[in-house]
DNA sequence: ACGTTATCTGAAGATCCGCGCAGATGAGGA
DNA sequence: TCCTCATCTGCGCGGATCTTCAGATAACGT
């Protein structure tokens, strides 16, 4: 199982070590890395990003209308979007014989918003 | 091949197939999103998080404090560091025998910043 | 009650990816 | 130049994950 060298080597007796410390003191423990990661690794697929960023600009869409779309088959929506609801991304709402979907909070837009920022491109300008 | 039925269906005649029209223009297109899940996806390992969030609270570090920090193998994290640097996540510098590394851009930052808020941590109050 | 429509679920197959080891490369110091 | 330290790279295994098919479930309209 993983083992990792001590403080030995370009740490050793530097003034280094001190900052590393520090360092520990401020990475997030397991449970939360894990918690961020899983955020992260949820919207690390190009079929949830395309179906998150039409909820974003929408607000709220059935299966069958996600599936029309981003063109996807209407039981792989349906797939992917048990796993968002299951952790907490979307939120759904019953009406009649269909289920609507919307981004659940205000962070996941932000979030969405923000790295659209990144990659360069222009939204609704 | 994915093969997605046409527009029939539950849009069929309804007034909701103007709503999909309007998605579709706002959907990102494949390249799009394919920089967008890939940027997620970099950050949804546990082992990256570490690193960045270390990196967000440090500013800068070499390959072997950051194994010291998240006690991982350092050529584990010469892997690792490669693969974002190869995704401009990340920049680094060399000085002497040491590389350290850095977050890119602001942009990175605050994503990082939006999803600590996310998960209800609170990092440097 | 029946058929249709919309959505969900389970399972199997193929693919992808991270992980660590061992050796190679590059930069300094004596 | 030789030796040491920090970092990088190639390889192979194990594990997790996405995708899709086919059938089940739920809600309507008639």
């Amino acid at each position: 199982m993983g083992r990792v060298l001590p403080l030995d080597g370009c740490v050793g007796g530097d003034p280094q070590s001190q900052r590393v410390a520090l360092v520990r003191a401020s990475v997030p423990d397991d449970a939360e890395a894990g918690s961020l990661a899983e955020l992260f690794r949820l919207l690390g697929d190009v079929r949830r990003t395309k179906i998150l960023y039409a909820l974003l600009e929408v607000g709220e869409l059935c299966v069958c209308d996600i599936s029309a779309a981003v063109r996807v088959p209407e039981a792989s929506v349906s797939q992917t979007m048990r796993l968002l609801r299951a952790s907490g991304v979307v939120d759904n709402r019953r009406e009649g014989r269909r289920v609507y979907y919307r981004l659940a909070d205000a962070h996941v837009r932000m979030l969405l918003d923000v790295c659209r920022e990144h990659t360069g491109h222009e939204g609704s300008r």
